[in-house]
DNA sequence: AAATGTCAATACGGTAGCGTATGGATAAGA
DNA sequence: TCTTATCCATACGCTACCGTATTGACATTT
């Protein structure tokens, strides 16, 4: 039980980190920074020195959370080139148990205030965006782009929800990868 | 401002309707007795009596939420014998603004207590196998059915959320009506 | 060594909501 | 008319959390 001299001393980020944690599986509302003093060993003293009040702490984590997702696309999905290979990259990506993901569910029904509806509008007409550019590298006109890539966004969001539904939790990478080939034979057409 | 003479005493079914759309606006979390006995223009006295705690009003209006949803669609979608108008008629209902769709959506992010897991589990297995049953009954195998009626849900669910978070709320019937088309020539094999 | 800056503990006041206890009002039975 | 059942008001104690004010411990600088 002794935590072993743990002398260091906490940052913002420990406390965005920290706040991610509850935001994937509690919500925005579980995020009470009394419990998360508790919860990382020190007192709301420390808190209201790192953070002006409760909201900062949320929309700073919220954009941590944000510039983390968006390297991780930056990094694993833009770079491949041929566009069907980028769009099953993203739907594996999709289905992977991540706490990104979790913590986009979570906020698609957390619309208790303008900061997270403004964050996540954005964060979603960005991820619409890209994947309209890979429809669009494969043939398809705007309109048409558009229209499809919503569709298979949707089937993104719906997954996310359907797992914590019937399963409790994301389903693991070998299930991931089944159903992601599974929704690319429908949703992407092979050239 | 006279809320001219409302002598009418309330019964539990009020609180539930209260409750649900409490529920669909700002989730389960929203739902406090206070604040809702204000709304009803009564008091907590009233509340304890009709209900034994917090708790025991969200199951109620659940239950009662379950129930109508159970009678709309017993109603208008499995009426219908062809397999393929049933399953147009569900994608265009399932578009329609209708505040079960808003609970709905809703509970899948508030997973907050045992009971809301365990109603939205239930429900959802219960959509999952009458849309499987229309996949089943249009010659497709078990298997093949049911991954398809999961990838037609998880449309429905997306779509949900997804005209929460672009637009702010459901879209209205004119729209409704051609997503539903669009969705539809995906993932309804016309025969 | 003294001063300053950094991070956290303590103590406080305030609000919102839950649940209980008890009494009041009204209407229906006996 | 007297009683009882139904429905609600009022008042209370309790908990969890927010945010502020003040002080303290420690490290760094001067």
């Amino acid at each position: 039980m002794s935590e072993t001299a743990k002398k260091k001393l906490l940052t913002a980020i420990d406390w965005q980190e920290a706040a991610l944690n509850v935001i994937a599986h509690n919500g925005v509302a579980g995020v009470a920074v009394e419990p998360l003093a508790r919860e990382l060993g020190v007192t709301k003293g420390s808190f209201y020195w790192h953070f002006s009040n409760r909201m900062d702490l949320v929309k700073q984590a919220l954009d941590r959370w944000r510039s983390k997702d968006d390297k991780l696309v930056k990094e694993k999905i833009l770079p491949i080139k041929n566009p069907q290979k980028r769009l099953l990259a993203w739907f594996k990506l999709s289905a992977e148990p991540f706490q990104t993901h979790l913590i986009y569910s979570t906020l698609l029904a957390d619309r208790s205030h303008a900061i997270i509806s403004k964050i996540l509008k954005e964060v979603t007409l960005e991820r619409l965006a890209y994947l309209q550019d890979s429809y669009k590298e494969m043939g398809y006109g705007n309109k048409q782009a558009k229209s499809q890539s919503l569709l298979a966004y949707s089937v993104y969001v719906g997954f996310l929800h359907m797992s914590k539904t019937l399963y409790g939790s994301l389903p693991d990478s070998h299930e991931a990868e089944e159903y992601a080939q599974f929704v690319a034979k429908q949703l992407i057409p092979h050239s």
